[in-house]
Order: structure tokens, then C-alpha cells, then sequence
RNA sequence: AGGCUCGUAGCUCAACCUGGUAGAGCAACGGACUCUUAAUCCGUGAGCUGAGGGUUCGAAUCCCUCCGGGCCUACCA
């Protein structure tokens, strides 16, 4: 469906006469392929070295063949220069009328090519009067595709940038012109895919095994959020898309697999902001025989893989700080942690002592007194600990009722074998001692359903919250485990120094345009 | 969902407070120019000012409603 030429703007009517011309002309706008033997990286390396610097007017050997869109054109009668952006970075490329002949130059060239346009040249690599290695189309050059419309032009200087397309909806929305247009958005998303390349490695190089699990699922659970609803035509059954891989993973354990992970999405049906995306990337991990003391030191080894792999180096810059992923972090107690923010210790407190203290001596204003004891503490944690812990910090040993699929503390009466890895303010990774007693898990499922069906008051049976199957698979045994979850998108947002969600996600969820 | 804020040419922005024919740069088009690089120089065209309503002699500007974005709050293991 193409729209009608009155709706069309100026330069793209301009633009579809000029792809008519091409053709008229025997021109193909829409080639099949060109073979590339060079990128603008490494053509900008080889000759930035004074070893490899060619002899003036030595340069026949220097033979390349790139390709790429065209980002800025200067034309000066019978030669012209013009920018080649490639996956690696920005060329510049010299054109002569007397090199490619003047039919094509004066009427193909300069006529019918615009910026915008992604072409192929096969040409000598040279170095300009001012300096600047550039390649001259000399052998072939090509249009690969005509853009029909047209493609925002950003200039720069070493120092500025100017007419950067910054307008955050337009970038959303046409996330190809933004990657198109800005190379620092580029960036982000290969470090983004380096990350979860390096955790994939890191993992694989210590024996789990990936794997992957259902996202349409009869029951959803390993986890406590809003799910999305879907039905299933042929079954005539409800579905819902996962909100966690938890209860699957672990499936995997009974089954005899000693280590395995999923880097994978989940679908949580809540709000949007800068932190929330409906649809996000958890990596989880889960490893036989081991507990979460173990888990905290393969997390620190992992995001120290990650970071220095991603920067060289174990410190980014985050939101005005510098934050260190290398070291040992600290480990701080859940309710030590409370109570060296606000004096008090609510160890072991119940949840009137708990509703009493955020209320009235925290001044907390989001609580109420029918909240659960685990809402409650979750929400003490959440205002008064959570945004003082900059430097990662692993907070440990939950209280029971946060955790539902945690393993009971060995030492500790009340509470569970569980961490978060907090960093910059933000959960990062949350882990645990996996809970494998099938009767202590059927237990707090049922306290779980309880609580649930208690605070939303649908018509929701809360039998029908209770995974079975997943029950049943604790009772055929299942090793002692640690499991680790990271959310991925966070992660990238830390290490790539971004601070909405939005710009980790190449195509965020927003409403429909119009 | 609530509060604040933004939406003007293909892109980046001005004009809005204080109502009076909507302007600039880039991009485009015509011309000059065979080492330019924010190329330069001369000239030209381009807009339902997000949509709809109201106030007014007159609305981009003031008011209301709606649509979309951003930030904050709420929701959120």
C-alpha cells in the first residue's frame, strides 16, 4: 500500500521520479548484491598508521570495496566527496567525472543519487591534501538501494553535533532512522548483544546447559505480577505468556541436568516507565548441589566478566557515579540492612509492629494495614534501604514471606537463604537457596494463593494459582540448587549508561501512531 | 490511572509570556565550482502550526476536549 502521491512530501515525490529516472536508464535501484571486502574501520586503522601509509600518488595497490548509506554529499562541478556509513563507522569517498565518465557523473551521479542512499564502491584508498584517508571510486560504483525518503542529515565537527535527531518518539518509533542516524545509539545496542554474548559464554564455559521452556503456559507462576492472557484456538484453552522460567528450570533439575540457564523474555501486563517494559530479558540460572553463598560469588565473577569484557575495565559511570563491579561486594543481612538505615530492627516483628513503624515512625506513605507482613517489609526495604545502595551490594536473608520459593534459612528462624544483588538503587539479580521440599513448598503456595486471592478481589479460584505439576516434579526429589535471575535490561542500562529502559529495547512497546 | 510538560516544513529549532499575513539553519530544487569535510557562493520552492471545538474583528499564541510523547507519582516479589 503506497501512499497517494498528494500525501507524499516534496522530496519524496522527488525521489520516486528519480527512482523512474534510474530505471529509464537501464539502472538498477534495487541490485542484488555486491561483494565486500573492506569496512571503514578498519580501512581508517590500517592507513591511521604511519607504517601502512601509502608513497604519494602509490595507491593502485590499495584496492578496496565497500559499501554503505551515503550520509553527507559535497559536490564541487566535476568531483565531489561524500560520506559512506558502514556497520564499522564513516568513510569518505572521493568521485571524478573523469574516473567514472561523465555520463554517469553528471546524470547519474549528481542527479539521481541523494544522501540517503546506500551504494557500493570498489576504489583506491588515498590520503587528501587535508589529510583524511578516503577511498576514490575509481573501479565500480554502484547504487545497492534507492531511499525513497528522506534521511535526516546530521553534521558534526570533532567538538559539536548539530541537527541531532533527539525527538524521543520519532527515535522509538523508526528505531532504524535513530540507529541509522546515531552512531552512539548503534553502540549501545552491540554492547547490549555483547553482554548477553559474554554471559552466554561465561555460563557455558562452566557446564549448564541453555535451554528453552515454555512462554505460552496453562499456569503461570515464578514470580508475582499480572500476566497476559491469550487462548489457544485448536485446544480451545487458556493461555498465559510466562512472567518468570522458574518453575520450569527447576522441572529440568529433577530431570537429571546439573546446571542449566535461559536467556529468554517475560511478559509481565503492568505499567510502562523508564524501568518497566512489558515485555523484558531475564537470564536465569540454576545450578544442582550448590547454595546461594556459591551463587553470590559466580554473580560477582559474572558481572566482572561482563563489565570488563564490555569496557576494559570493572568501572562505568552511572547517573553521576562511578560504580565498581570488580572486588568482593558487600554482603549486608535484609533486616541489618533496615535497621542501619533507620535505627530499628524489625527482625522478627509481625505485621501490625511492621505497618505501626512505616506508618507512623517512617512516615511511609504507601502503606495500609491490611498489606501482608512481605508487602509491607518489601515496602520499608524499597524506600528506605534500596535507593542508598549505590556500589553493589548483596542484601541477604529475606524474610519468609517475600519469598515464596526460597529454601528456609539453616541458621535463621523466619527467614529464607536468599540475596539481591542491588546496584545504583536498581534489583539487578535476585537469587536463592532453591526451595525442594515438596510439602514446605505446597504450604507456601497456599499461603501465596491466600494472600493473593485476599488482596485482589477477582473471582479467582486460588486452587487454580497452584502449580501441580510443578509440585509433583519436587516430589519425585530434586537436588539441593541455586538458582540466580538477572534482568538483563537493567543490566544493559547500567553497563551502557542509559537511563530509561526504552533506550536497551530496540523496539519499546508504545501506543499505536494516530 | 493522577500531576507537570511538550507537539510548528523531511530534520533541528524560532515566533507563544504580551493575539495582528509563520521564520531560520540543514535537507530539497535551479545555477557556479575537479582535494571538500557543518564545503562555499547566488537564486527558488516548501506548512491544515497533532486533531476538534470555544473566546475574539483577528488564534501557532488565550480557554476546553481528545490524540501522541517525555518526566514524576501510582501499579509493580
Amino acid at each position: 500500500m503506497s501512499p497517494a502521491s498528494s500525501e507524499l512530501s516534496e522530496q519524496e515525490q522527488r525521489r520516486r521520479e528519480e527512482r523512474e529516472a534510474l530505471e529509464q536508464r537501464g539502472v538498477a535501484p534495487y541490485p542484488y548484491a555486491w561483494d565486500v571486502d573492506a569496512h571503514a574501520d578498519e580501512i581508517l586503522d590500517t592507513f591511521d598508521d604511519d607504517l601502512h601509509q601509502p608513497a604519494d600518488g602509490d595507491v593502485g595497490e590499495y584496492k578496496v570495496s565497500i559499501a554503505g548509506r551515503i550520509t553527507g554529499l559535497r559536490v564541487m562541478g566535476g568531483s565531489a566527496f561524500f560520506d559512506l556509513q558502514d556497520e564499522t563507522g564513516t568513510i569518505q569517498v572521493y568521485v571524478r567525472s573523469q574516473d567514472l565518465g561523465e555520463d554517469f557523473y553528471d546524470e547519474v551521479f549528481t542527479e539521481l543519487f541523494d544522501i540517503g542512499d546506500i551504494v557500493g564502491v570498489e576504489g583506491f584508498v588515498f590520503r587528501t591534501g587535508m589529510g583524511e584517508v578516503t577511498v576514490r571510486a575509481a573501479a565500480d560504483f554502484q547504487l545497492l538501494a534507492k531511499a525513497l525518503r528522506p534521511l535526516p542529515v546530521v553534521k558534526e565537527t570533532d567538538e559539536e553535533t548539530y541537527y541531532e535527531v533527539t525527538d524521543k518518539e520519532f527515535r522509538y518509533r523508526q528505531r532504524y532512522v535513530d540507529l541509522a542516524v546515531n552512531e552512539d545509539v548503534r553502540e549501545v545496542f552491540r554492547q547490549r548483544s555483547e553482554l548477553i554474548s559474554t554471559m552466554r559464554r561465561f555460563l557455558d564455559d562452566r557446564g549448564c546447559l541453555e535451554v528453552e521452556t515454555p512462554v505460552l503456559q496453562p499456569v503461570y507462576g515464578g514470580a508475582s505480577a499480572s500476566p497476559f492472557k491469550t487462548h489457544h484456538n485448536a485446544l480451545d484453552m487458556p493461555l498465559y505468556l510466562r512472567i518468570a522460567d522458574e518453575l520450569y528450570l527447576k522441572r529440568l533439575l529433577v530431570g537429571g541436568f546439573e546446571g542449566v540457564y535461559e536467556i529468554g523474555k517475560d511478559f509481565r501486563n503492568e505499567g510502562l516507565s523508564r524501568f518497566h517494559n512489558p515485555e523484558f530479558t531475564m537470564m536465569e540460572c540454576y545450578v544442582a548441589y550448590k547454595d546461594y553463598r556459591w551463587m553470590m560469588d559466580l554473580t560477582e565473577e559474572l558481572l566482572r566478566t561482563v563489565a570488563t569484557t564490555l569496557h576494559d575495565t570493572s568501572t562505568v559511570e552511572f547517573e553521576g557515579h562511578k560504580i565498581d563491579l570488580g572486588g568482593n561486594w558487600a554482603r549486608v543481612p535484609f533486616f541489618e540492612a533496615i535497621q542501619k538505615e533507620t535505627g530499628i530492627d524489625l527482625y522478627g516483628a509481625d505485621a501490625d509492629r511492621v505497618y505501626d513503624v512505616a506508618a507512623n515512625e517512617l512516615g511511609l506513605e504507601e502503606v495500609d494495614a491490611d498489606m501482608g507482613l512481605g508487602d509491607l517489609l518489601d515496602e520499608v526495604f524499597s524506600e528506605t534501604v534500596e535507593p542508598e545502595l549505590v556500589q553493589p551490594t548483596f542484601v541477604t536473608d529475606y524474610p519468609v514471606a517475600l519469598s515464596p520459593l526460597a529454601k528456609k534459612h539453616r541458621e535463621k528462624e523466619g527467614l529464607v537463604e536468599r540475596f539481591e544483588l542491588v546496584v545504583a538503587g536498581r534489583e539487578v539479580a535476585n537469587a536463592f537457596s532453591e526451595l525442594n521440599d515438596p510439602q514446605d513448598q505446597r504450604e507456601r503456595f497456599v499461603a501465596q494463593a491466600r494472600q493473593r486471592a485476599a488482596e485482589v478481589d477477582e473471582d479467582v479460584d486460588p486452587e487454580s494459582l497452584i502449580d501441580e505439576d510443578y509440585l509433583r516434579a519436587l516430589e519425585y526429589g530434586m537436588p539441593p540448587a541455586a538458582g540466580l535471575g538477572i534482568g538483563i535490561d537493567r543490566l544493559a542500562m547500567i553497563l551502557t549508561g542509559q537511563e530509561s529502559i526504552r533506550d536497551v529495547i530496540l523496539f519499546p512497546l508504545l501506543r499505536p501512531e494516530q
